[in-house]
Order: structure tokens, then sequence, then C-alpha cells
DNA sequence: GCCGAATTCACCCGATCGGGTGATACCGGA
DNA sequence: TCCGGTATCACCCGATCGGGTGAATTCGGC
């Protein structure tokens, strides 16, 4: 039985590289592609890959975020990440999202199939290069509160330099709501200022520089 | 050590040509080539250049669009426009869009390379013939958006989330010159909101994630 | 059913921000 | 010498933030 794989990344070449990649390996098969984080999400649903690889730079949501969204639809599917960096930041970013794997694309594509393998088999994959050096970095985004997915949205506005009156405007919510909301971001992330929010946003791929 | 440099122009003769100067000079190494600017953003994610030799005409983009999709994705890398006109317009649209460098192919192949050594050093080059016709424009950008060293001190701990007073405090100041500083920070940089200065200061490597 | 969370809204307060004006002083380039 | 930028400080104002309290609804879990 072959596995049924799902690619996400923005550039075709990329893509055509993988597909190549796997139809020379009868173990996996490649039903689905997308190119933003939107198509993927209905990818998702039209394909029911068992694993997604996906680019954690791509045109409309970070990888972070895409990843997240994925996993909200689909709880079981496994996330491998693909990267050009060794960024700490987004290693931690998407493992804390769920991703299972973290491949860079200078590694050797046999790396990319013992991640995948490694996912189905519940286990978290990381490129032989990061392993040691995220370590310290994933230990610390573990102590930090999860949001939800309204506290996200807001969090997403306020790093985009809204007032909370637009912010309201913009989810057709009252001011005293975002408000609220903007209350119970600070106290769990034991954040206390817009600076370190706008931080956070970024680190976590809510939005971008 | 080589410097990593891509090709983008639609013309295959052009591109030869580049290949065989660039291939006479050890200093320099070609990774990769495009013949249009989606093309082009592709290679950046392949190749990981320090410098794109962009031609200002392509088939599917004009090379304003293309450097700053190029950027967008990649903005440490060195963007050197070759064109065959000497366009105010284009050479201003460029240097807007962010390209480092602007060089007429009807100029030595020196001038190419001298273009690149000084994209690379962090400065602006023009062919002889354009640097007096757009001298004004040239300055007016390159003033742009410069902090003072106070300035940047202010930036960075506005960043870091400290207040007015606490930043006075910090610096043995009036919070009222903090305010001002603040003021004048924003006007420079139209950037109106701790959120986007605190992206400017990450962004600028003022402070960290 | 009860409890906790997420989500929604309201009203309160003091502190801070974002913007303006105006002033003084220093320095370096035109 | 005068002008512009930098740096410093002061006072003003309205808008916003950061924090608190209290309360309604919904929804999933024990």
């Amino acid at each position: 039985m072959t596995t049924r794989v799902a690619l996400v990344d923005d550039h075709e070449l990329v893509r055509d590289g993988l597909r190549a990649l796997f139809a020379k390996d009868s173990e996996f098969e490649v039903v689905g592609e997308a190119k933003t984080a939107r198509q993927a999400i209905e990818v998702m649903a039209a394909c029911q890959p068992e694993v997604v690889v996906m680019d954690v730079a791509l045109p409309d949501l970070s990888g972070v975020e895409a990843t997240r969204q994925v996993l909200a639809h689909a709880p079981d599917v496994k996330v491998v990440a693909l990267s050009v960096h060794a960024d700490q930041q987004y290693v931690a970013g998407m493992l804390q999202a769920g991703a299972s794997a973290y491949v860079l694309k200078e590694e050797a594509a046999v790396e990319l199939l013992k991640a995948i393998r490694a996912a189905l088999a519940g286990r978290t994959y990381l490129s032989p290069e990061l392993a040691g050096a995220v370590y310290d970095h994933v230990q610390s985004l573990a102590g930090e509160a999860e949001l939800s997915e309204r506290e996200r949205e807001v969090v997403r506005l306020i790093s985009e330099g809204r007032t909370t009156r637009e912010i309201g405007e913009a989810l057709n919510l009252s001011e005293n709501t975002i408000h609220t909301h903007r209350q119970h971001i600070m106290r769990k992330l034991d954040r206390h200022s817009i600076a370190e929010l706008t931080k956070y946003a970024i680190r976590t791929g809510l939005t971008s520089l």
C-alpha cells in the first residue's frame, strides 16, 4: 500500500523536483499539490493525504499558520516542513504548530524520505544540522500558552499596527470585545506591550516583517 | 571565496556572454539562470545567490516588478540592473524597487564588475553616463530613512517593550526628549505605531525576536 | 448536570501614546 | 554667515493602551 502525499510549495520547480522524486519510489504517491496555504486547505479535503510536505515560505500565509490550519482540519495528517533556512525561530514555530518533521532543502532527498517515515511512525524528525541547535528553543516555547483562533486573529491585527477600534470594525465586533481579547492574550503570553506582542506574532508566523 | 551570481535575461546570447565573462573571473561563480521574472523568483530559492544581474526588459514582468519580488523573497540579495536604455524613469524605478546598481549594456564589462563589487559593499552604483542625471533622485532615496545614532537607540528600546519614561531613565534623559525622538522617528520612517516600529527594528537588526 | 473555556459586551480608571507647538544649543556644510 | 540636522527639554491635547470588574452565551468534557 502506498503512502498518500500532498505537496505544498509555491515554487513550481520545487514541486516538480519533489514529484519526480516520489515517482521513483513506489512507496509514495503524490495525490495533491498546492501553491498557497488557502489552496492547501482545499486540497486536504479533496485528496485525503496521509502526509503533507510543506514549504515554510508561502505567498499568502506563513508555513506555521498554514500548518496550524491544516491540522485543525485534519488532525491525523503528518506535516513535514521543508525550508531553505536553518532558522531556529521557524523550526520551533513549525514544531509548535504541530509539524512532525523539519527538513532543509539543502539536504539530500533521502533525508526527506527518512523524515516522512519517521513522521508516519509517530516520531519527530529534524535535519541533522538542526537537531541540537533547536532543542533549547523548543523547550523555551513549550511553556508558552496556546491562543485560540480568535485570539491569534486579534494578535495578528495588533501586530499590523491596527488600533482596538479598527480591529473591532474589521472583525465586526465591539471595541470592548477586542479590548478583552487583548487582555486575555497578554495574560496568557505574559507579554504586556504591543512591541512584545508584535515579536510573538512574527515569531509564530502570524505576520511578517 | 567566490561570489554567487544569478543571471536573469531572456536573451540566450546575453546570458552566454555574461557566463563566459564570469567564468574568466575566479571571483564570481554563476549558480543560476532565469529567462523570466517568474523563473527568477524560483531560482532565488533554489540557488541562493548573493547577486542577481537582471535585465530590465523581461517577457513576463518588468524588471522593476521582478526586482521588487526578488527582494521580497530574499531581502539581502543585491540586484544589479542591466539595460540598453538610459531612461531616467526606468533607472529611478529600479532604484526605488531596491536595485543596488544600474549598468548600461553599452558599457564595458569591467563596469559591470565594478557595479557588482559596489553593490556587495552596500553602495549604489550607476553607469557614469547616468550618475549625473539621476543624482537628485538617488539622493532623495538614500536620505529617506536614515536614523541618527540616538534615534536608533530609542527605536531599539521601544521595540524591547519599554515605555517612554523607562527609556528616559535608561538613557538619563527627560521623558519629553524621548517623546520628541519618537515623533521624529515616526515621521522619518512613516511608521506610526509601536508595532510597525518594532518590525523596523527587527528588520534592521536593532533588536531580535 | 456542572464546570471550564471561549466569545461576546459593558463600564471604570490611570498611564501611555501619537501629534502638535515652541524653545535652546551645538555642529557642519553651503 | 546662515541654514539644516541633531539633541535636548517643556507644555498641550485627545486617543489609545493596559488593567480591573462583572456578566451573558455557547459549547465540549467530565
